[in-house]
DNA sequence: CTCATCGTTGTTCACGTTCACAAGGGTGAG
DNA sequence: CTCACCCTTGTGAACGTGAACAACGATGAG
């Protein structure tokens, strides 16, 4: 009798084509080629391979599958402090998209600011045989260290400038610096100052650019940019500072929460927001509309941007193709800005 | 000589282990034993096999390696409404630690509340052979399908109440709650209504619960929470609707998010915050101390709870071990609350 | 001197899939 | 009737790695 030796104990192992041919009868190249929907197969065979797949609850083994063609249909992401708003954003945009095309995503962050830091990011990634790349908040130290490294692979850069060699796909933070800018020199204020990001970021640069050619361009009077790190801790610290000397009517701040920063430290001096000081923002996060007061900022479609990033990636990986690599950004006025009172 | 039939042209394809063997004049099993630092090989060999590794650039083929061992190292996380801070920050956390850990992670997202979309997400993470699963803001239909499906696999769910079957690990929701809720009625406040999140969170039922179980204790008059969705639009949408009826002193919001909401509201209805109401939210996510007024708030550590998580997953992995699930949470007073003044 | 043992290295196979190629049966034209 | 061709399916090899086992030389004990 041998009383069954392994009656059910014949598990561990998930089961694999071979497994899926044998039951629906066929061989396993059969079963590679209904997964693959390739041509030329009997329905009535087509059928009998998805039900013992069904039945099998069969899962095709990605491992193998990459072993041997050599695609390991995954896409990296490199990024930086992705709880902020505008990385999360993308990344999520990112992903969907990714996901929709097939492809899995892993992502790798960026601690600090040393550059080994960059480079074990980039590993992590490459030990993943990533077939693409995609770096969201590039500093301009990722990028020294990316051309140092000379990967082979197709690279798409978010919210940079768009004049690196690389394929870039960006919001254009230059145009929306400048809507930032007009909409307070139109708005009658005279003195404006800036408040602008870490001056490692691209992102940031772009803004302070789009800052001084629009200043520039209305014949007005420029100061240097304050350089914060984009938390709303520094635009309170930043605010504090700017207060003393007080000869301005506005402040643009390279984003959102430094701007809510900014507000608060002109609200802990007793002066009113707009009335004393005209406060822009930049980004749109979902509460900048319920600050105090509502904030008057430039909206990044991040969700476009990441669908966009993938299809120029991935349509760069299967053929190039033509593209357009800018967003334009949208000026959304809300109650933190408003004519100069005294004058 | 047979001279060099492809010279250069010997290209397209990765450095392998054999490739490297062959450089350093070895076997590829003795590769292989390097890179796993295995015990018994000289050193002299191990030094030229490191050599050739670093001249040649070799990167270990992760696919063949996962194939062989079947094993992934691969954790999944599947989460919901990932631009959202505390979300953000678990995962963030997550990822960091487990690449420390030598493992690589992927991500899920769940769109919507259909439950197809909960099943396709965790399909993808499956594909991907993950080894074990983060459930990040968990829902009861999130739980239920995934006990549907009898996944063979160990899970950590984030921010539950922790009174599943499942391992769970988590901030105290509950603590936190009547601990922002003490705080109200330590106050002086006596009419105090609770802002709930969605009802199919665990999240927010476990907040509410800690709202009406310290309500309860202090004898105090609880009414019916209100159900939000965590945004900020609803929060104000919500306090237009209760300032209708104006019966209460003190708001406890679920997050901190629904918190600015209720404040933006409570000012369009020239109320003060907090004279005439205080306001409690969840989270500390980093803008709140700058929010106007600066908002009182109950603190998790995320960051601690993605590491943790880790170290119980993977330990869960190896072998059992125990673990303390459960995170207090650390009540932050800041500028929204006071005692009542009308009374 | 011989044999067992240990440390070190090599050989062979298996993992689950795709690719290249071959084989078999049916159909139509000459 | 025969041959060429197409449609459908099967066979065998290969991808890069780790596990099991074998082999080799050196060392030490008897």
């Amino acid at each position: 009798m041998t009383d069954e030796p392994e009656p059910v104990a014949k598990k561990s192992r998930a089961p694999s084509m071979h497994d899926v041919a044998r039951l629906a009868g066929v061989s396993h190249q059969t079963v590679s080629r209904v997964i693959n929907d390739a041509p030329n197969i009997r329905d009535e065979t087509k059928q009998r391979v998805l039900d013992s797949m069904e039945q099998l609850q069969y899962r095709p083994n990605r491992a193998a599958r990459a072993l041997v063609t050599s695609r390991s249909r995954t896409i990296g992401i490199l990024s930086a402090s992705r709880t902020n708003y505008g990385p999360a954003a993308s990344i999520q945009a990112i992903e969907d998209a990714a996901n929709a095309a097939g492809y899995a995503v892993t992502t790798a962050n960026i601690h600090g600011f040393e550059s080994t830091s960059i480079v074990r990011a980039i590993d992590r990634l490459l030990d993943q045989a990533i077939e693409g790349l995609v770096v969201i908040a590039p500093q301009r130290r990722v990028f020294d260290t990316l051309a140092g490294m000379a990967l082979r692979l197709p690279i798409v850069t978010l919210q940079s400038t768009g004049t690196d060699g690389d394929r870039s796909l960006s919001v254009d933070q230059i145009m929306g610096a400048r809507l930032a800018t007009r909409h307070l020199i139109e708005l009658g204020h005279r003195s404006i100052y800036h408040l602008a990001g870490p001056q490692d970021w691209i992102e940031a640069e772009a803004r302070m650019t789009g800052f001084l050619d629009e200043m520039n361009a209305q014949d007005m009077p420029t100061t240097a940019p304050f350089l914060g790190d984009w938390t709303a801790e520094f635009g309170y610290f930043a605010g504090r500072e700017l207060l003393r000397v007080r000869d301005f009517t506005a402040i643009f701040a390279a984003n959102d929460q430094m701007a809510l920063g900014l507000m608060h430290a002109i609200r802990d001096a007793r002066l009113d927001v707009p009335g004393d000081i005209s406060i822009v923002g930049f980004d749109d996060i979902p509460d900048a509309a319920h600050f105090w007061p509502p904030l008057t900022t430039v909206r990044q479609d991040f969700p476009e941007l990441g669908r966009r990033c993938v299809a120029l990636l991935l349509g760069g990986l299967d053929a190039g193709e033509q593209y357009d690599g800018i967003i334009a950004p949208t000026l959304v006025v809300r109650g933190s800005t408003g004519p100069p009172l005294s004058r």
